[in-house]
RNA sequence: GCCCCCAUCGUCUAGCGGCCUAGGACACCACCCCUUCAAGGUGGCGACACGGGUUCAAAUCCCGUUGGGGGUGCCA
């Protein structure tokens, strides 16, 4: 696993000079207040470190989102470094998902990815050092043994059994001696300060028996190592965090440049839960399947746990960047709405322009699963109806049935629809008497809408009532975009080839 | 069990001691507009978890209770 030590050096691009910012970095000092955002504080370094063990989900596309807001906010760097030093769990394909899932929100970074898989060494060096002044003891208990004596503890999980037996440091466990009195704070920008009793801390493992480092450990030395400034992650992570920072002083000294923590608000389900990947519909990938634009998914992630000043809610990322605050950050877990980001995403769509709705819609169709053969696409049908279908839809999904009657031969007809008219003599009536008046009028969607409110006269119908056996016929459904522009484009001889259908539908039913 | 976090309309939130008979947004309901559906417009419904303090004054500060959540892996 050393053989990988090169890479440190190959893949360390980084363009920060280490010295001039380590030595003017005094933004965090616990025990004083958390943070300023002060000018006068050196640019920001953040990470996003997120571990490739399954799908990208909305949980960490909202905290790469807060903390790439805060790199941007500040001019600071935005750091990409993929956590798999689980080699157990992790995967090529999951890495790759994380990539393509920023690159998608738009999300991009300054610096890496690093890998933690390339750089054992430098966890190896850290381990090397801690162990060589006694913060570390090996332990060869397992998990069953530590149970089975800590059953009727007060307070089970580890308890020390190995700390003064001395054992040899390769082939074990290593655990971090846990001060046996006293507290860590963490002085977190959201929370404040939080204390620690180190009594109801456990010596934890910093090293698996085979050697490999685990995440706490990993995590610090990388911080370390990459000057990150702010921590910015979930607040799972938040009873983690005094282990960090006990290693962190083990590593520096008491006087360590600790960085600024800021646990957001778990994102929770319906049932006020941590969002899960097992049991909730959470993908980020099933998100732009079903047709969320990027921005509105940023904007709308953003409202979660954070507002304008103003209180307004739909805003260009620019404006988001510009008063983004983790100060601001508020403390509570909240609801990962559906329905209201769709919404959203409905603004967003209503406010592009024509051209872009139909540049974006276009090529999301592309690739969208529709019941209409890829080669029936045709653009400049869709050019001439997009503007109607964009008014309409909130996500690009909904596009689909609202345009397949443009696009195949038949229209997929609702039957429950159907089946209302069957036999109903009016219907008849009125589908014959369009058919006859569309079959010789000008094909224009005025004169279409001028027919059919005469037709509509004729039956003592309101227009409304009077299009929806047309409509029907047309479109196969009730809903739609608007019949008269659909029909004109249409053209004379599909819409009365399926007025004749509808008639025989439900005069044979 | 133990440790930690959280607590304003159904949901997301504003509120950081008086401007609050608590504001906005989504959802919902009604009406208007209207070629369906949307969009848009108008109006409506709807919350400070509870109990103690502190204060002239508390949604805002403190304590407790209750409720919810997170953590408690040789996962991250």
């Amino acid at each position: 696993m050393d053989s990988k030590t090169q890479d440190n050096d190959m893949q360390g691009n980084k363009t920060h000079n280490p010295d001039s910012t380590s030595s003017s970095r005094q933004i965090s000092r616990p025990g004083q207040s958390p943070t300023q955002d002060t000018p006068s504080n050196p640019a920001p370094r953040v990470r996003f470190a997120p571990s490739p063990t399954g799908y990208f989900h909305v949980g960490s596309a909202r905290t790469a989102l807060f903390n790439w807001l805060y790199a941007r906010r500040h001019q600071g760097t935005f750091i990409l470094r993929i956590e798999d030093t689980d080699k157990e769990r992790g995967k090529e394909e999951w890495t790759e998902g994380i990539l393509s899932a920023l690159d998608w929100l738009g999300l991009h970074y300054d610096e890496g990815p690093y890998h933690q898989s390339e750089r054992t060494s430098l966890y190896n060096e850290a381990l090397s050092k801690l162990w060589d002044a006694g913060f570390l003891y090996a332990c060869n208990c397992t998990r069953e043994e530590v149970l089975e004596r800590t059953r009727n503890n007060q307070t089970p999980g580890y308890d020390g059994h190995c700390r003064d037996l001395g054992y040899s440091r390769s082939g074990h466990a290593l655990r971090f001696k846990v001060p046996r009195s006293g507290l860590t704070a963490v002085t977190d920008v959201i929370r404040g300060n939080v204390d620690f009793p180190h009594q109801a801390m456990e010596d934890f493992v910093v090293a698996k028996s085979d050697g490999s480092p685990l995440f706490v450990l990993a995590n610090v030395v990388d911080d370390i190592d990459m000057d990150i400034t702010h921590v910015i992650r979930g607040e799972d992570l938040l009873p983690s965090t005094p282990k960090a920072i006990l290693i962190w002083k083990a590593l520096q000294g008491e006087d360590a440049n600790l960085p600024v923590f800021a646990h957001l608000p778990m994102l929770v389900n319906e049932k006020r839960q941590k969002l899960s990947k097992r049991r909730d519909p959470v993908a980020l990938e099933s998100y732009r399947l079903k047709g969320y634009i990027p921005d509105a998914f940023c904007n709308y992630l953003a409202l979660l746990g954070w507002s304008h000043p103003s209180g307004k809610e739909i805003m260009k990322i620019d404006e988001i960047i510009s008063t983004f605050s983790l100060e601001d950050v508020n403390h509570s877990p909240a609801f990962f709405d559906v329905v209201k980001m769709t919404h959203i995403n409905g603004e967003y769509i209503r406010s592009m322009s024509t051209a872009d709705f139909i540049d974006v819609s276009s090529k999301w169709l592309e690739e969208a699963e529709a019941p209409w053969s890829r080669d029936r696409f045709d653009m400049s049908i869709y050019t001439r109806i997009a503007g109607l279908i964009q008014e309409r839809v909130a996500t690009l999904s909904e596009i689909i049935p609202m345009i397949d009657f443009f696009l195949l031969d038949m229209p997929i007809y609702d039957d429950n629809a159907v089946s209302v008219l069957d036999g109903n003599p009016e219907a008849i009536h009125l589908l014959e008497t369009a058919l006859e008046r569309f079959s010789g009028c000008d094909w224009e969607t005025d004169v279409l809408h001028e027919q059919t409110a005469t037709i509509a006269a004729e039956y003592d119908l309101k227009l409304s009532k009077a299009q929806a056996p047309i409509r029907l016929a047309v479109t196969g459904k009730k809903v739609g975009p608007p019949l008269f522009e659909s029909m004109s484009i249409l053209g004379r001889e599909k819409v009365l080839q399926r007025l004749q259908e509808l008639l025989y539908r439900i005069k044979t039913n």
